[in-house]
DNA sequence: CTGCATCCCACATGATACTG
DNA sequence: CAGTATCATGTGGGATGCAG
């Protein structure tokens, strides 16, 4: 694939996938999240309001699976500990997902714009 | 939310929506091809093999409706064309996007391998 | 060529309840 | 505390056919 005067090594077939996993619902909150340290699984949960403990627990699996995530368990506590932490690799994901965020934030007034100027103006037609 | 030394202005749960939008099945793809310039409808379809008409036409008009994209008709020509292209604001996110891109043709190699040391372990398991 | 409408299914996600 | 299991549901997304 090529971008402008960039060109991305390796077709777009193989980025998809991935593009799809760290842009699904949860996954880039989690890494943003965990991107400030180590979380216990209840903070998590606490931080990220939103999600179901289902999906909480689906989109670390999963995270962990691609090695972005890894999960310590601290069997001798009691109550029993469950720490989540980004990997090295996790870590090269901050960077870029920062910057997508920064993107959002300082964006979304004007998106929010758009929108209803386009609803105005389908209101005309 | 705060990201380490990092904090990014506005809350979380506004960015979230943003970024569930540019990060569905289709949209950063849609975008990252349109950075090239301005395409017709069928150009984009050509492009993106794997998306459907329906598709093709529900995220344009999303990213359309979010000022993103502009759509150009040109109904003077026969046969119609329809052309599409980035919006200033939609160029912003060329780059983040990019960032992102690049990384995943990075490590993607890094993820599959990953995801099959997984697989081992849990068989041994 | 462009693109809307309809049908339809699979899957992702949510809610709730239960376990070690 | 940290999950897992089950059920219910909404939506994403493909296929097809029609229209301007």
């Amino acid at each position: 694939m090529k971008l402008g005067n960039m060109s991305v090594p390796g077709d777009c077939g193989s980025i998809s996938p991935i593009l799809a996993r760290i842009g699904d619902k949860w996954s880039t909150l989690i890494i943003l999240v965990l991107s400030e340290g180590p979380k216990r699984y209840s903070v998590l949960r606490r931080e990220i309001e939103s999600i179901s403990q289902r999906m909480l627990t689906l989109t670390l699996r999963a995270l962990e699976r691609d090695g972005l995530i890894l999960r310590t368990v601290h069997a001798d506590k009691n109550p029993p500990q469950v720490e989540y932490e980004l990997t090295d690799l996790g870590k090269t994901l901050i960077d870029p997902l920062y910057a997508l965020c920064l993107w959002a934030s300082q964006n979304c007034d004007a998106i929010e714009e758009n929108r209803k100027k386009h609803e105005a103006e389908q209101a005309d037609a």
